[in-house]
DNA sequence: CAGTGAGCGAGCTTCCGCTTGACTT
C-alpha cells in the first residue's frame, strides 16, 4: 500500500476514484501542527525558535495517519503546491518520522530520506499520474518562509492584543497584521467622507427632433470650445478618488444659459465606432465574493458556506483560490459545449487563458469552475442538501467559467454632436449591440441606447431644454465585497481568510454593518488611532507587501529565516516598549441615558461589553447595577402602543419586537411591516 | 437558516492561514 496525503477530504475522495487500490489517499484536513494558543510559543532569546504542538482537534487525525504510515510501503506528501502546503507536508513528515523525545535537529534530511513530495495544479487523472512520475524532496526554503510568516504574525498579534487590553481597558480586543489594516481602511474611508464637502451643480439636457420627426435627448457639454464638465482628484488613504461636476453652480446660471441658446443648430459630427468587449476572467475567491455579493446580496461568509457545499458535492473546483487558470480539459469541454449549443461563431478563435495580476498569488489551485460542464444549475434542483442559494451561486460560477471561451461581444457606439449658432454644443451617446458573443452565456447587463439615423448636414431642432440639480458624492463606504477587493489588491490576507477577516472585525465591534455598508464604531476609531500613533509601520498599507518581499528572499534561499524575523522584531519591540511606558489609557466616551441608578442613584451609562452594548452604573466597580441595552426605533407597537425595540434570534438574525414581551407578543422581521 | 423571544457582560483573553466537523461551555 502506498499512502498519499492531501489537505482536503474531498480531494482525497476524488483521487481515490482516479487511482488503483495500491494507493490509499488520506487528508490532513489542513494544518496538523501549530503554535500553542495559550502562550506566545516563540523563544525570542533563542533565534525565535517556535514551539509546535498538535491542536487537540487534530490529535486523532495525526494518530490515524501515523498508523497508516507504518503499514505503508511508501508515503507521498501531496499537499497543496504553495508555501502553506509545503509547510504542512514538512510538519506531517516530521510527525510521522520523529518521535517526540528526539531532538529536532536534522529532521529534514530524515524526512526527505523517507518520504516523497509531489505537487499537482489540477485534479485530473493525467495530472496526478504525471506528478507521481516526478517526486522531489521537501523544499525547506519554502517551509522556512512559512515559518517566518507564522512567527511574525504571532509576535505581532500576541503582543499588540494584550497592550490594547491594558491601554483601552477592554479584554476582548485584538490586533494583527491583517485585521488592523482592514479596520484602518474602513476608518480612513469614513473620515474622508466626513471631510468631503458636498457641492451642488447643475446639468442641462435637451430634447431634439430630426426633420423626419424622431426625438432624442442630448446633454450640454461645451460653450465656446470650453467643456462644462470638470473633474477633481482627491487623495484617499488607499488610492485616488475622482469627483466630476459641471461649472454650472446654481439654477439661475442654468436658466441664463438656456435663455442664451440660439437656434438654429447644426449637426457637427456623427461618430460611430465599433467596440469589442471580452469576457471577464473566471472566478477566484475574491471575485466570487465581490460578484455574488453584489448580484445575490449575500455576505462573504454565506457565499463561502454555499461554495463549500458545492465543492464537497463535487459540483465545482476548490473555492479558496487566487488562480484564474483553467484546465485544458475544461477549455476543450467549454468550447465544444458552446459550439454545440450556440454555433461556431460563438467560440473564441483561440482558447482563452488568463494571467493572475497579483505578485503574491500562489496559484495552488485552479480558478473556480464547474467540474462537469453538462451539469446545469437546474439539474441541481431537488438534490439532497441543495437549496435555492446553492443553485443561484452555481449558476453564476457555471456561466462565468463557460463564457471565458466564448467570442467577444461587439457594440456599435455612436456619438452625435450638435452646435447652436452661438457655440453651445450638445452631445448624445448611443450604443447598440452588434453581436452578443459571450453575453449570450453571461446575459446582457446593459440595454441598447438607440439614436436616430443621422448624417452630417442633417438638420436638428431643439424642442426644450431642462436644467437638473445634482450633488457631488463623497467616496462610498466599503461593503464586504469592495473591502475584499481592496484587501486583494493590496495583497493583504489570503483567499481562505477574506471572509473571516470581516467576521473578526465585526465580532470585535471595530466595525458594524449598516445595510450593506461597513461603518467604523467609536471603538474601531479609538483602537486604530492608538495603533497608528505607536505602530505606524505595521498599520501602513505596504507592510504586508514588504513582508512578502522578505519571505521571498527566504524562499529563494538567499537568507535564513531567523535574521529576517529579527530584522523586523528589533524595531517593533522598541515601539512596543515605548507604547507600554508612554501611552496613556484611552477613555471611550460612555453616553448617559438620563436615568438614575435604582441602587445607588448614580448616572446610568451605555457601556460596551464583549457581546455589545449594555446599561450599567457609572459608579462601577463600587456599584455593580447593570441591565440589558435595547435599541428603540421610531415605531410603536400596533397591538399595545408600546415601544418597538431591536432584537435578535438565537441565530443572531435581527427582528423587531414589542418591549412588553411576553405580555405582548408583537414581532416583525422588517421595519416597514410595522404600521 | 427558518419563520421570530430573554436577562450574559466586569479576570485568563489574542494572531494568520490551512482545512472541516460538531455529545461541550
Amino acid at each position: 500500500m502506498k499512502l498519499i496525503i492531501v489537505e482536503s477530504p474531498t480531494k482525497a475522495k476524488t483521487l481515490t476514484r482516479f487511482l488503483d487500490d495500491v494507493y490509499r489517499i488520506e487528508a490532513s484536513v489542513g494544518h496538523v501542527r501549530d503554535l500553542p494558543k495559550s502562550e506566545l510559543g516563540v523563544d525570542i532569546e533563542h533565534d525565535f525558535a517556535p514551539k509546535y504542538i498538535i491542536p487537540r482537534n487534530k490529535k486523532t487525525r495525526v494518530k490515524e495517519l501515523k498508523n497508516l504510515a507504518k503499514q505503508a510501503d511508501e508515503v507521498i506528501l501531496a499537499t497543496d503546491p504553495d508555501r502553506e502546503g509545503e509547510a504542512i507536508a514538512w510538519h506531517i513528515g516530521t510527525l510521522l518520522t520523529v518521535d517526540s523525545q528526539q531532538s529536532t535537529a536534522n529532521n529534514d534530511d530524515l524526512v526527505n530520506h523517507r518520504y516523497k513530495r509531489i505537487v499537482f495544479h489540477e485534479i485530473t487523472k493525467s495530472a496526478i499520474l504525471e506528478a507521481l512520475q516526478y517526486p522531489r524532496s521537501i523544499d525547506m526554503r519554502l517551509v522556512d518562509a512559512q515559518q517566518a510568516r507564522r512567527i511574525l504574525d504571532r509576535l505581532v498579534g500576541y503582543t499588540l492584543s494584550p497592550l490594547l487590553w491594558k491601554k483601552l481597558s477592554r479584554r476582548w480586543l485584538s490586533a494583527g497584521r491583517v485585521q488592523s489594516v482592514a479596520t484602518r481602511l474602513i476608518v480612513e474611508r469614513e473620515r474622508a467622507r466626513a471631510r468631503f464637502v458636498k457641492e451642488s451643480y447643475w446639468t442641462i439636457s435637451a430634447e431634439f427632433s430630426t426633420s423626419d420627426g424622431h426625438r432624442f435627448i442630448a446633454d450640454l457639454v461645451a460653450y465656446n470650445g470650453v467643456p462644462y464638465e470638470q473633474s477633481v482628484t482627491i487623495p484617499l488613504f488607499d488610492g485616488l478618488y475622482t469627483v466630476t461636476k459641471t461649472t454650472i453652480p446654481d439654477e439661475a446660471s442654468a436658466k441664463r444659459i438656456i435663455d442664451d441658446i440660439q437656434a438654429p443648430f447644426t449637426l457637427l459630427s456623427v461618430d460611430t465606432k465599433d467596440v469589442r468587449r471580452s469576457p471577464p476572467p473566471p472566478y477566484t475567491t475574491s471575485s466570487l465574493q465581490q460578484d455574488a455579493g453584489r448580484r445575490l446580496g449575500l455576505s462573504s461568509k454565506k457565499i463561502m458556506q454555499l461554495a463549500q457545499r458545492l465543492y464537497e458535492e463535487g459540483y465545482i473546483t476548490y473555492h479558496r483560490t487566487d488562480s484564474v487558470n483553467l484546465s485544458n480539459q475544461f477549455l476543450r469541454d467549454a468550447r465544444s459545449y458552446i459550439q454545440k449549443t450556440h454555433g461556431d461563431q460563438f467560440i473564441s478563435p483561440e482558447p482563452r487563458r488568463y494571467a493572475t495580476k497579483s505578485k503574491v498569488a500562489q496559484e495552488a489551485h485552479e480558478a473556480i469552475r464547474p467540474t462537469n460542464i453538462s451539469l446545469r444549475s437546474k439539474d441541481l434542483e431537488g438534490k439532497e442538501g441543495i437549496q435555492q442559494d446553492h443553485i443561484r451561486l452555481y449558476d453564476l460560477i457555471w456561466k462565468r467559467a463557460v463564457a471565458t471561451q466564448a467570442s467577444d461581444a461587439l457594440f456599435r457606439s455612436t456619438t452625435i454632436r450638435m452646435q447652436s449658432v452661438n457655440t453651445y454644443v450638445f452631445q448624445a451617446k448611443g450604443s447598440i449591440i452588434q453581436f452578443e458573443g459571450y453575453l449570450k452565456i453571461l446575459g446582457r447587463d446593459v440595454a441598447d441606447v438607440l439614436l436616430p439615423q443621422l448624417s452630417q448636414g442633417d438638420s436638428v431642432q431643439l424642442v426644450a431644454a431642462t436644467p437638473t440639480e445634482h450633488a457631488t458624492n463623497p467616496p462610498p463606504r466599503y461593503t464586504e465585497a469592495s473591502l475584499v477587493k481592496a484587501l486583494e489588491e493590496k495583497d493583504i490576507g489570503r483567499p481562505s481568510t477574506y471572509a473571516s477577516i470581516i467576521s473578526t472585525i465585526l465580532e470585535r465591534q471595530y466595525v458594524q454593518k449598516e445595510e450593506k455598508a461597513l461603518v467604523p464604531t467609536d471603538l474601531g476609531n479609538a483602537v486604530t488611532d492608538f495603533l497608528v500613533q505607536y505602530f505606524p509601520d505595521i498599520m501602513s498599507l505596504p507592510f504586508t507587501a514588504i513582508m512578502e518581499e522578505l519571505l521571498d528572499q527566504i524562499a529563494r534561499g538567499e537568507r535564513p529565516w531567523p535574521p529576517v524575523v529579527r530584522e523586523f522584531y528589533l524595531p517593533f519591540s522598541k515601539d512596543l516598549d515605548h507604547a507600554q511606558t508612554v501611552a496613556e489609557k484611552v477613555k471611550l466616551s460612555e453616553e448617559k441615558i438620563g436615568e438614575q441608578c435604582p441602587e445607588c442613584g448614580g448616572d446610568l451609562v451605555v457601556k460596551l461589553g464583549r457581546y455589545g452594548k449594555f446599561i450599567a452604573c457609572s459608579n462601577f466597580p463600587s456599584c455593580s447595577y447593570r441591565r440589558q441595552y435595547r435599541e428603540t426605533i421610531d415605531r410603536v407597537c400596533p397591538k399595545c402602543g408600546g415601544a418597538i425595540v431591536v432584537k435578535r434570534t438565537k441565530t443572531k438574525r435581527m427582528f423587531f419586537g414589542c418591549v412588553n414581551y411576553p405580555s405582548c407578543d408583537f414581532a416583525a422581521w422588517k421595519k416597514d411591516q410595522i404600521p
